[in-house]
DNA sequence: ATAAAATAAATCGTTCGCGATCTAATCGCA
DNA sequence: TGCGATTAGATCGCGAACGATTTATTTTAT
């Protein structure tokens, strides 16, 4: 392919220039690197997510979660229970709207948070990337997402 | 946070500061843009790459494919069961060698590479981004890759 | 005031993704 | 040559993730 040229079918049609790819390979290496840290507090990675949501602000709905992730109720609802099982949230019932179901930390869940926090910078480190770096690549594929929900 | 300081726990304790989330809801988003033209295909995402792989070079073991996908067996197996059912690839054990398993496109799969042929420009197209801009991105985030399997 | 529409979460079935383990085949080397 | 180590896939159990559907509640419109 010369410059002028936009891209051929062929070319387009290689994994190694999938855009895609690179994000999904890469998604499935943060889970790799976040593993041995998160196993210390028995959380798997979409959970150490949620944790995050709700260590930034207590006390939300199921639907607010799922707006901040990204994730239907369908995906929360086991992940919530599980997390509830472990004893680092409760989730009840809205007394003044009982279609919701307000999900907040219990103390167990609160303490957590201090054993977490080393956990971002060690990601950091793993990046090998300058903070300023990082902030401007999170915030162009955040861009990129915004695009491709529209 | 000034310039001349290190960003704080409490910074790097926001979700929205998080490289790795921007990733994994991309990743997602991703998942939502292709869904309805691999609809057509009777392909899911990850199927499809299998088939890109497959395309790109047609005759390989599961090893080799999981190397190209960063995907292990216990992973590849079952998916790849399922795209021989549906009659796109065929699994046979090499005779050479009895412990690796040959994966090779039918007919069928062959062909379906003609259908898939205007995938990459839609999802292109979604990102709302230049080639070239893409291209970059794609690279920066393969590095990353790299650093973080290091 | 009540029936219809809308909303919130839960449930179900399917696919992905991994780690741990198992089985079978091949390799290495004494 | 033969037996232990290695390798390649497959299997199993578990936790995401989603779309489609269901249930329960609230809102709206008549």
């Amino acid at each position: 392919m010369t410059k002028a040229d936009s891209p051929s079918h062929e070319d387009l049609m290689k994994l190694d220039n999938f855009l895609c790819f690179a994000i999904y390979s890469t998604n499935h290496a943060f889970t790799r690197v976040y593993k041995p840290l998160l196993d210390e507090l028995d959380l798997t990675y979409p959970q150490y997510l949620v944790m995050v949501v709700l260590w930034e602000k207590d006390d939300q709905t199921v639907g607010s979660l799922g707006e901040r992730l990204f994730l239907e109720s369908s995906t929360l609802t086991p992940m919530l229970k599980r997390l509830e099982a472990m004893g680092y949230i409760s989730r009840v019932r809205d007394r003044a709207d009982e279609r919701q179901v307000r999900v907040k930390l219990t103390e167990s869940g609160r303490a957590l948070r201090e054993k977490a926090e080393n956990v971002p910078r060690g990601i950091a480190n793993a990046t090998g990337m300058k903070p300023a770096e990082l902030v401007r690549l999170k915030q162009e594929i955040a861009t990129l997402r915004t695009s491709l929900l529209r």
